[in-house]
DNA sequence: AAAGTAAATGACATCGATGTCAAATTATGA
DNA sequence: TCATAATTTGACATCGATGTCATTTACTTT
């Protein structure tokens, strides 16, 4: 069983290689009786393009890249499925390059990215979408690009995004509902754009509960289980407690969890917690941790339908896309 | 600043292409002074050979593929990181594919990027390392593979392994040298060869402190929370508690710690608990776990370097190797 | 029906590296 | 020194798909 080439098809439908080709490839030009005697010999001997080949000709990889930075193992590996799972359908390889580095070196790895390897897109992830000298890089070399979760939400390419803010106001209603009134906020990273929606989040559902936002309830983390720790010291070290503390993140809310054991407080009894992205360790605690889940990969699946799209269309439009996170309601929330 | 190919790289050098060819594949019959003229011009012309037209001609893809079953994101990740470290320097592509699916259609998938994308070779992460069928296909068509941790340690591969024997029975000694006489086991999934090492480990080290082994505190788990939270239901609810639980992994350690602080027991000072492979969960519960670190990126590293060399040394003989570990003293246990 | 335009098709060269095999060079031995 | 073997070297074809451009076929229009 030797491999099937252009030649073999082209032989039994009894056409030349380059109709073929153009069959395989959509183009216009072909008439359908052909196009069908075509499809039909592909189907029978099972013909694939040969990847190598094309790459050689066209000068391009049929590759994309995602690039991440290691925020949390779990994210990145769904990021990661969400993307597989399109590219394998398009024939298309995945390269992944964890930028854990400085700018000069992302830059230059880039460039030869696009040099040498003739990678066709790029996926950036938080908070790689708003690497400026990089999207400067990637828009000069006209290379196609989607960012996911991006701060800067102008068209300069298409973008995946999840309905943080909605949810964050979700979440602090549902904390509302509960009974709560003094609830604290513990923001993220600045340089996501996750941070800045969920603090808004919070805000408008206090404001339409007409709570009024008191500062000394928010403070500044940068979702760490560490920051987490910190700012919870800082918010139950206060003379009137707050009685909830919503975390950008499950892992900042897990160092608030361990705040409040430590100090002897029950949750959620005596403090509501509550986190974001429900990551593995929201399950792993006790009391487990009321969270929201991001349909991650879903955004991946999304971000690689797009970016195929604009390498493969180029004058397709950037679109923008949001999707639905949820509330997942466990054990450290009470009234 | 146009593309250098093996022929400008020849006009230069006044050879011909093809003694650039062997020059670059490093092969046997040039001239050292041809040879050294080559690499001269090579250098200064920043060549660097064309991966599509080499695959095209080799029938060979220049990269090799990660198979691995999504136990824990982090590990994965870190296998990830480890095995692109190599790639990269090397310039072979990593392909990523998660096997979370059933035999039929990991056979088939592997066969596909055998005949299609002609991948060089295959790293089998636990608990795929051990798949039969799998391991039948690869010796079959003769493809280099290298497996991660597996149960069968016969040379038919290249195998990487952690020394978890060891470090169980130093776990186990540390615990003992605290005081504790009736420490429990929980036992991993019997699939992967880190629960059988465990095991044995958690066993010498009894044996040496002429402690017996207690079927009683012997619990079978599967590596997942659940697990270790039933386990350990199982263990605490006996007459005679053990003062120390020693789990196969962290996220059993997890639920054993959820377990006891829902029975009212206080970790460390009631109960000694002790996880293995230093997830991120190990550090974001509280108390913070006393666990062992895998240098799972020198794992990964290594059995890239091995199957880098079986792909380019075909008669290379296969070897094995072991890495070590490290016992994380944090907060769960003491005397 | 003839002429002209548009659409469909195919011959051929090409992308860059390397296997094959023959030619050229060097080394060896009588 | 010359024949012969061993080693270097290079010309050429090839891997598979596709762009270019010329040619054929189909379709209008007068």
């Amino acid at each position: 069983m030797k491999k099937v080439t252009l030649y073999d098809v082209a032989k039994q439908a009894g056409v030349s290689p380059k109709t073929v080709s153009r069959v395989i490839n959509n183009e216009a030009s072909v008439s359908d009786q052909k196009r069908q005697v075509v499809l039909g010999v592909v189907k029978k001997l099972g013909y694939k393009p040969n990847n190598s080949a094309r790459s050689l000709r066209n000068k391009r990889a049929y590759s994309i890249a995602l690039l991440y930075d290691n925020l949390s193992p779990a994210y990145i590996l769904d990021l990661q499925a969400g993307l597989l799972s399109v590219c394998e359908e398009a024939h298309y390889n995945l390269l992944i390059k964890d930028c854990n580095f400085n700018n000069k070196v992302l830059i230059d790895q880039v460039s030869e990215l696009l040099e040498n390897t003739k990678v066709d897109g790029f996926v950036l992830s938080p908070p790689i979408s708003d690497n400026k000298r990089l999207i400067k890089l990637l828009l000069e070399k006209q290379c196609p690009f989607v960012r996911i979760a991006p701060l800067d939400g102008s068209l300069i390419s298409p973008f995946v995004l999840a309905d943080d803010c909605e949810l964050a106001r979700e979440v602090t209603d549902y904390l509302i509902g509960l009974g709560h009134e003094r609830i604290a906020f513990i923001a993220g990273d600045k340089t996501h754009s996750a941070s800045i929606e969920r603090l808004a989040g919070y805000k408008q559902a206090l404001e339409s509960a007409s709570i009024s936002f008191d500062e000394e309830l928010l403070e500044q983390g940068d979702f760490s289980f560490e920051s987490g720790e910190q700012c919870a010291l800082n918010l139950l070290d206060k003379a009137t407690r707050p009685s909830a503390i919503f975390a950008s993140n499950d892992y900042m809310a897990a160092g608030v969890m361990k705040v409040a054991q430590k100090l002897g407080l029950t949750v959620p009894n005596d403090l509501s917690v509550v986190g974001f992205d429900d990551a593995p360790v929201s399950s792993q605690l006790w009391p487990t941790l009321t969270t929201v889940k991001q349909p991650v990969k879903e955004i991946a699946a999304q971000s690689a339908t797009l970016l195929l799209d604009a390498i493969n269309n180029k004058e397709a439009k950037h679109e923008s896309v949001k999707l639905h996170c949820e509330l997942v309601v466990r054990e450290s929330t009470s009234s």
